[in-house]
DNA sequence: TTGCTGCTTGACCATTCGGTCAACAGTAAC
DNA sequence: GTTACTGTTGACCGAATGGTCAAGCAGCAA
């Protein structure tokens, strides 16, 4: 109960990221995620209605992470300008750290948990759609930000703009996890972000 | 035998495909895919060693489709200004028709596959290695174009430029494909694509 | 002491999974 | 007719899957 100290519950959400992060939902068996939390079945089934609704506290989980990420992120405190830079530090560093842990560039979790299950658990796509529409206000707010501080083109179009920076992030984070290949990330995405956002002045590297 | 005909192996491999596509690998059962191609399971592994091996075919034929589509689209017949756009428009062509013949956004099949099993086929790792390689080196050729004619900066990092291009792509139909939502193709993606390009002249649209 | 509640246990279940196999059919060569 | 090769059939297999459940247990309130 205390908090120090995880709970049945989220040893299984835990143990269930990590697998699912490293390989894929289809392929994790509850009893593999069981095994790993030193979780008995029927425990499993005391907390969870099915594997699906797994899938789904995991990715709801990990939503509550990225919103805690951004949020410092994000944060006002820091100039528009950096922000972005600091978002791919940042993801730079999770693939990173995560590759080291589990052997494989992986990509995201919750990108990967809802391609697979898109069209056909309808929570989990409405899931999905909330963390990226979460995800694209920050870019959102960051861009008018920057078009307030005159920072780039007062013609931008904030919210094409988001989604382009969006998919291009998502897209390069999908080609490292398939490729199994960091370079793609740690070579190209901070100039590439930098770049489509369009700062007028570039005074940052 | 003939070529007017599908084979057996034809048929596994287009109701594979078509199954992976709207699914995802592991959601989808030898029994189901034999079930709807109208073969028998001792048929199946007649032709593929093992379920797996299915997966790779289908990929190796996906490629084979999109080297094809390429070739015409990239053609040296079109000019180089042109070429992202027709590819583009092909991409969103497709989207809308499988989109309709499935009931959902389907995205790009090898990617898919190539996210749920990359790690642990390697085979079907190199497999996506190679398509994205192919890929990429047409982005490459046509940038390379779009330089010599002066049509985009010269400074270009070109190699950069096409995976980036690449990744946006790649990026858009996958958020197109979970969120399930064309619109993000067809308003964005073709004007995100030429915006990264760099045209001096955007005299397209 | 009793009873209630939240959690745990592990045996158990029906079904489905990927995969095997021996028998058989079609056909072309000799 | 015999052989041989390619492809087809469908019954069959053991293992694994997602899921159930009756029983037990610790804690706590009355």
């Amino acid at each position: 109960m205390s908090k120090s100290q995880p709970t049945t519950k989220q040893k299984l959400i835990e143990t269930a990221t990590e697998l699912i992060w490293r390989n894929s939902y289809g392929a994790v068996s509850v009893d593999e995620i069981c095994r790993k939390a030193g979780v008995q079945k029927g425990s499993f089934y005391h907390f969870f209605p099915s594997k699906a609704d797994l899938g789904l506290a995991t990715m709801d989980a990990g939503m509550q992470q990225v919103l805690q990420n951004y949020n410092e992120i994000f944060s006002p405190d820091h100039p528009p300008a950096d922000r972005f830079k600091r978002l791919v530090e940042h993801l730079t560093e999770i693939q990173v750290q995560k590759q080291k842990e589990l052997g494989h560039v992986c990509g995201c979790p919750m990108m990967t948990l809802g391609s697979e299950l898109a069209g056909r658990e309808t929570d989990i796509e409405a899931k999905i759609k909330q963390i990226c529409t979460a995800q694209l206000t920050f870019y959102q707010t960051t861009l008018a930000d920057l078009v307030n501080d005159g920072q780039i083109d007062k013609n931008t179009n904030i919210k094409t703009k988001a989604e382009e920076i969006y998919a291009l992030i998502v897209g390069q984070l999908f080609l490292a996890r398939i490729n199994n290949d960091l370079n793609f990330i740690k070579n190209n995405l901070k100039d590439a972000v930098i770049d489509l956002v369009g700062l007028k002045t570039k005074a940052l590297a």
